[in-house]
DNA sequence: GCGGACTGCTTACCT
DNA sequence: ACAGGTAAGCAGTCCGCG
């Protein structure tokens, strides 16, 4: 193969790479490389250290099979990837002081990175679905025979396969997903695939048959671009029924018999329930593009569809751009790497003590883009770090701070330690020096600090084309998704420096990250508050202040920008050409409950500069999936006739009334009284036993519900229940033992008049509200009034 | 034996 | 299997107490 072609999927198998590509004919065809051999990289330098019978002793154990010297500062050291004695060779080096570098990778990553292989964008999609035997009840991987499958093709073709013989349907279904380069399902990562293979592996049948085709669940995609907005989208959950429900509106099929009195009874019935929902998903896809864009994001960083991460993605596209500058990155950790690296914890983003309060017309400032702007501006990178002044640096920088924590300390003697200490590691001003004390060098640019820019540069032009651009096309739809895309690879870069597991794991680098945010975000406020604005609140990149006249707003918003790059241009002497940091005016808030750290509610009126009006919330009880509904229903009417306007005679009468209504209650209903708490791990790995808890062990035992998987994406089943008895530790029952009895002591205390009373502390802080919690007191001292 | 102070766990949220 | 920061509620423990 002369000239390579796209690529549609790639793997190995020990020595050899096999390449799945498409021929003139649309054909797939694979391409086998035998003759690649796979090394690791060292620097010339480490390479000096390496004691030459340290090579001969691995070359004689077969470990080392060459030496390439030919690169510029590196010399690769080819490797047989496949002797277990290499992790040795790999620990020996370390002990010389000498870091291998890009030595975790695989075979054919490794020569896609090296040969520059594109990949092809234009993948034959098949949305699949299989039905198992529920004679047996309960869902157990691969226990019970499969009794039909369904693919449908993006073209709308249908092939489905019903039949007596396991085995032979099993066959008819690697043939049929043969055909596609993916096929994708609804949690099939934690259902159809492994039911499938588990099954084959019963029946003997060789499972590389679907090596060749990738696998995608749609509904794990859908979770992590969704789940933070449920209750915006009305989402209850992610099964395929309410997804479809609320994206499509349509349902799936209604059935009442078992899968397996259809597959008996209701063959017909049986087709269509299983097609139907290899057709939900793929109308999901139409209707949301959603793999559309994630092909095009594997397209422009050189990934696969079946490795859809985040990190992964960014891991290829980083080293694909460090290897055409001619560099080698470090080896991802080894497991007891990531654990010691767990063990330091990250300072992050800043949150001010807020001002407590009602306030009228509070704005909200934002930083744009903060962690990237951040990585430009200081030209941030391991390649770039001063690891020279580091070591000292560090030191001046804790023996400075002692034991205090950097959000408490005075921002002027932090301005104050930084320009001393900017004096005397960089007299020459040869480096740009971040809020941590550290020092990254001007002169050449850092890898990720470019791709960043790069990103940044790209977002616009997608942008700017957006606007000449009609919604509706093809065009539009690219362009959108690539702005898409260039924004969450960008956001992510900072994500990648902070990750215990990553190759670019380093506190250095991730903390001169969020501790320069912190002080950009400190030196707002100073420069906020020189001009007559205090600041009550703020968060990582948020500004909170309260400004009555709606007419300075744009000439403060521009004045703010200016004051900011040119102050954080002379504290840090960057030496950059255009302005940086965009500080933007985001929100008026008409009024607003200033609650606490990460609490606020009020009347939104404006909103990227859009007139609006509605209610916003953040943190509040409203706003949180375990507040019961009759609390909900009465903070939400509390907080509206607050924003109307209500006088503090008006909130106690409130309140007084709220509390005779509820005592008064005769046959409280379930539904409003019902706490939805959900399970986060295996039962054995909890240490304490609180109710929802307690009550998830019985369900186990009576296998009512699923043990929660310790992966992170498959969340553990929600508990509903009713406190019954606040004292005792078992006075709880689920909803459906609901027998009518409910503790109105702890209801009111805790559930109803707890999130209530912090409202009105805030709102109308004269009144003791702190004799309304207790039934008992309340009655007592309401005698002398 | 019981209650208050305290610690750490757990869940759910915010940026 | 990209991060840290935080509130609230409560389980569990320790301590004092003639």
């Amino acid at each position: 193969m002369k000239e390579l072609p796209k690529v549609i999927y790639a793997w190995d198998n020990k020595y050899k790479v096999f390449l799945l590509y498409r021929n003139k004919k649309k054909e797939r065809k694979i391409h086998v490389v035998k003759d690649f051999h796979w090394y690791f990289a060292v620097t010339k330098e480490d390479y000096e250290k390496i004691p030459k019978e340290l090579l001969t002793k691995y070359a004689n154990w077969s470990v080392v099979r060459n030496v390439d010297k030919t690169e510029d500062g590196y010399v690769k050291i080819l490797c047989n990837r496949w002797s277990k004695t290499i992790y040795g060779f790999l620990e020996e080096l370390k002990r010389y002081g000498v870091k291998p570098l890009e030595a975790d990778m695989s075979l054919s990553k490794r020569y896609l990175i090296d040969n520059e292989i594109k990949i092809d964008e234009n993948l034959k999609i098949g949305y699949f679905d299989i039905e198992t035997d529920d004679r047996n009840g309960g869902i157990e991987i691969g226990r019970d025979r499969i009794l039909s499958w369904a693919i449908v093709g993006d073209d709308g073709i249908e092939y489905y396969k019903s039949m007596e013989d396991e085995k032979q349907l099993l066959e008819k279904f690697a043939e049929a997903a043969d055909i596609f380069d993916v096929i994708v399902g609804w949690n099939s990562l934690n259902f159809d695939m492994p039911y499938i293979l588990k099954r084959m592996e019963l029946h003997n049948i060789d499972a590389s048959k679907l090596q060749k085709v990738m696998h995608v669940d749609f509904m794990m995609r859908l979770v992590k671009l969704f789940a933070p907005i449920m209750s915006i989208l009305g989402l209850s959950g992610f099964s395929l029924n309410e997804v479809s429900k609320v994206f499509l509106k349509r349902e799936k099929v209604q059935h009442e018999e078992k899968i397996y009195e259809m597959y008996e009874n209701n063959k017909e019935l049986l087709k269509e329930y299983n097609i139907n929902d290899c057709k939900l998903v793929k109308e999901l896809n139409d209707q949301m593009k959603t793999l559309f864009l994630m092909i095009k994001e594997c397209a422009w960083t050189g990934s696969f569809l079946n490795k859809f991460y985040v990190g992964e993605l960014l891991d290829n596209y980083i080293l694909r751009d460090s290897k055409q500058h001619g560099h080698y990155l470090p080896t991802k950790p080894t497991v007891e790497e990531e654990a010691q690296n767990r063990l330091h914890k990250i300072t992050g983003g800043y949150v001010k003590d807020p001002i407590t309060g009602f306030y009228n017309n509070m704005r909200v400032f934002d930083f744009k883009s903060l962690y990237p702007t951040i990585i430009i501006g200081y030209n941030i990178g391991i390649d770039t770090l001063n690891r020279k002044i580091a070591v000292q640096a560090r030191l001046d920088f804790k023996e400075w701070l002692g034991d205090r924590k950097i959000e408490k300390v005075d921002f002027d003697e932090w301005l104050n330690f930084l320009l001393e200490q900017k004096k005397k590691h960089d007299p020459e001003d040869k480096h740009y020096q971040t809020a941590i004390n550290q020092y990254f060098v001007k002169d050449t640019k850092s890898i990720i600090s470019s791709l960043v820019e790069n990103l940044l540069e790209q977002r616009k032009e997608y942008k700017k084309r957006l606007d000449t651009l009609e919604e509706g096309t093809t065009e539009f739809a690219n362009a959108r998704a690539m702005q898409e895309v260039v924004k969450e690879l960008a956001n992510s870069m900072f994500g990648i420096t902070a990750d215990a597991s990553s190759r670019y794991y380093d506190p250095l680098i991730s903390e001169s990250i969020t501790i320069t945010g912190q002080f950009w975000n400190r030196l707002s406020a100073k420069l906020f508050e020189g001009l007559g604005h205090k600041v009550l609140y703020a968060d990582t990149d948020s500004i909170f202040t309260a400004i009555d006249d709606d007419a300075i707003m744009p000439e403060l918003h521009k004045k703010m920008n200016v004051m900011l790059n040119d102050e954080v241009k002379k504290i840090f002497s960057l030496s950059l050409e255009k302005d940086l940091i965009d500080l933007e005016y985001e929100k008026k808030y008409e009024k607003l409950m200033l609650l606490d750290k990460k609490r606020y509610i009020g009347r939104l009126v404006w909103s990227n500069g859009k007139n609006v009006r509605l209610l916003h919330s953040r943190g509040t009880e409203n706003v949180k999936k375990d507040t019961i509904k009759y609390t909900r229903k009465v903070f939400l009417e509390m907080i509206e006739l607050i924003l109307g306007g209500y006088a503090c005679q008006e909130a106690l009468d409130y309140v007084k009334k709220q509390r005779k209504e509820f005592f008064e209650l005769e046959t409280p209903i379930a539904e409003d009284f019902t706490i939805v708490k959900r399970l986060s791990k295996p039962m054995t790995d909890y240490k304490t036993f609180s109710r929802h808890v307690r009550l998830a062990k019985t369900l186990l035992k009576e296998n009512k519900i699923v043990e929660t998987k310790k992966m992170k994406v498959n969340w553990g089943e929600r508990i509903y229940f009713i406190v019954t008895d606040a004292i005792d530790t078992n006075g709880q029952c689920l909803i459906e033992n609901f027998k009518g009895k409910i503790d109105k002591d702890y209801y009111w205390r805790i559930q109803i008049f707890s999130p209530m009373r912090r409202i009105l502390k805030v709102v109308y802080p004269d009144i003791d509200w702190d004799k309304y919690e207790d039934n008992a007191r309340y009655e007592q001292s309401s005698l002398f009034t």
